[in-house]
DNA sequence: CAGTATCCTAATGGATACTG
DNA sequence: CAGTATCCATTAGGATACTG
């Protein structure tokens, strides 16, 4: 009930679900939240400069724009710790950690593709 | 084994993992991959045009251009049909299908989130 | 250390018109 | 119908220098 198709129209439910899939691709969106995410999940708290230099080849300036945009959305905390000179620490939050099932099956497609791709080559000579 | 980090390193295992996580993003970047693949999964074999009217608002161009991508890619299949004029169909192929995981995972939390700002704004009054 | 500010380029992507 | 071709605006994003 609620799934049925009638005389072409996209069910209700289908529609929802297609912008819900829209929605969290919005949220990811950008070339590094992905990988802060993952990075945050695989390693917890991390320093600025720490997920600087894990995420290699990132500029300071779309650190700090992915970060903000992280933390906004609630995924996300920042931290200002009492030291000199100051550091701060990010980390995830609770709703941040809810998106490791998508982290997780993208981790297990992408070595699935690895692997494909590698076995497509060697299949070659 | 294997995922034990030394010396602040990080472990082999891991990198893999992010590595696989970045990869997959990059097969799924751009506006519309993601949206052609639900759309594929969802309602199965579809023409140019239906896709076209699927995804509202996507360009001719830019349609073609992710649809390339996707096939090349391996991810689907692109097929001319004898009418006259020609139509053509394009459907996931099963590497396309093998990321329906990732897909499912994004619809669940798209679901989630909507509900979680709304709760957020309701929450307000 | 943790960022901002500035400048710059390349890529994204939309609108429109056209073609086999 | 299923695209291509062209033009154009916006944005993403990199490099570098600077600040509290």
């Amino acid at each position: 009930m609620g799934t049925k198709s009638v005389d072409g129209q996209i069910s209700v439910d289908c529609w929802e679900r297609l912008r819900a899939i829209n929605d969290t691709k919005d949220i990811l969106s950008g070339k590094w939240k992905i990988m802060i995410i993952a990075c945050l999940a695989s390693f917890g708290k991390k320093r600025y400069m720490e997920l600087h230099r894990l995420l290699a080849g990132i500029g300071t300036k779309m650190l700090s724009k992915e970060l903000q945009e992280l933390e906004i959305n609630g995924l996300i905390t920042r931290t200002v710790m009492n030291t000199k000179p100051i550091t701060v620490d990010y980390e995830l939050t609770s709703y941040g950690r809810s998106l490791k099932p998508i982290i997780d099956e993208m981790a297990l497609w992408g070595m699935y593709h690895r692997e494909k791709i590698i076995g497509e080559i060697t299949q070659k000579k």
